[in-house]
DNA sequence: AATAGCGTCAACCGCCTAGAG
DNA sequence: CCTCTAGGCGGTTGACGCTAT
């Protein structure tokens, strides 16, 4: 058969051997591999430039890291993920060490397993009904979940512009480091406390419904007080993606402790202390901010229309956030971005 | 002990895109 | 412009190992 890309060659296939192996290592660390169609050739390889390059940057690159993903990792993966979707090559350069292959292989095998037996659609990241759940078998005992607090909260949301406008003009009066309180009608209160003011700032110039602004407020000072916020319900079903409010980007993280599997990685913002040793986690928000910027122009489009009703839902933020819980300038952010728009 | 079922992971396939001619 | 080629990427496949029956 033969590939398309060196048809005429006759050219093995399968597992890579040691010896080719270690053809392969020498040939590009003595000559780079330049020209990948021509490696073969001249490391004398029976296989093509295109397996010959994914071998190498698959398996023998030395900066790659082996071994199984740390919980950081995950993390990183799965809020990328929620971003940009199945574009691993992307998610992988959040990874260094890592490989999108690898990162599509652990997605597939673990994490996309996980998602579904925490009752989300590993697609969309949002909440998957319980009649879904069921007709798709997944996750319907909680055995996975042997803690309440996994399960979603269900916050009724209303907004938009007028609702949401009080909101602010109630939060922006009673306190500069607005702290929202989200009530569960199911579970008792769920209380986060806002413990580092927003600080990052994002605007779109050709496109202020993308933007999202959360300005490190002067006035901030340590929560002391808190506002409640009482949002009540929209009926809209379309769902939204969270990147559009810098949700992610904004906040430290969006897994409240109990709702994951794992400690949450902690990604540091600018009001924090900085810490050296994390350092690579603060790259590894910025990335994470910068992806979500691109993204969330890439996404303007629907963002827009969303917008121009006026009555974007938060069936969203309902289901996936709820479902993981939520820090409280998350919502902050959110509501920011409902402010400034 | 045999084997079916499942999970993991390396590798391949085929499409897309950018750049050169 | 158009065509060709190489590289990049996401989806898929298949080999292998482990576990349950």
């Amino acid at each position: 058969m033969g590939h398309r890309c060196c048809g005429k060659q006759k050219v093995k296939r399968g597992l890579w051997s040691p010896e080719e192996d270690e053809k392969l290592i020498k040939h590009i660390t003595t000559r780079g591999h330049g020209s990948w169609s021509s490696v073969p050739k001249h490391a004398g390889l029976q296989r093509c430039g295109k397996s010959c390059r994914l071998r190498w940057i698959n398996y023998l690159r030395p900066e790659l890291k082996r071994g199984s993903f740390t919980p950081e990792e995950e993390q990183i993966i799965i809020d990328v993920h929620r971003i940009l979707g199945n574009r691993w090559a992307q998610i992988a350069k959040h990874l260094p060490g890592r490989t999108d292959n690898e990162v599509k292989n652990f997605w597939n095998s673990c994490i996309k397993k996980k998602l579904m037996s925490q009752g989300l659609d590993p697609k969309t990241h949002n909440l998957i009904s319980s009649h879904q759940r069921a007709s798709n078998k997944i996750g319907g005992s909680s055995r996975s979940q042997p803690h309440d607090q996994q399960k979603p909260i269900s916050v009724n949301f209303t907004t938009v512009n007028s609702q949401m406008k009080n909101c602010s003009a109630e939060l922006n009066s009673s306190s500069s480091s607005p702290i929202v309180t989200l009530y569960n009608a199911q579970q008792p209160p769920m209380v986060e406390t806002m413990a580092t003011p927003p600080t990052h700032q994002y605007h779109d110039d050709q496109n202020p419904n993308a933007a999202w602004t959360s300005v490190k407020d002067p006035t901030f000072h340590e929560p002391s007080t808190e506002s409640t916020l009482n949002i009540s319900s929209s009926s809209s079903s379309s769902s939204m993606n969270l990147s559009v409010f810098g949700l992610l980007g904004n906040s430290n993280c969006l897994y409240a402790a109990g709702a994951q599997p794992f400690e949450a990685p902690r990604i540091i913002l600018e009001g924090e202390q900085s810490k050296g040793s994390e350092e690579v986690l603060q790259q590894e928000k910025e990335k994470l901010l910068e992806m979500e910027m691109i993204k969330a122009i890439d996404d303007q489009d629907m963002d827009a229309s969303l917008m121009e009703s006026s009555s974007f839902d938060f069936s969203f933020l309902e289901s996936t956030l709820m479902s993981t819980g939520v820090t409280s300038h998350d919502l902050n952010s959110m509501v920011d971005f409902a402010w400034n728009y």
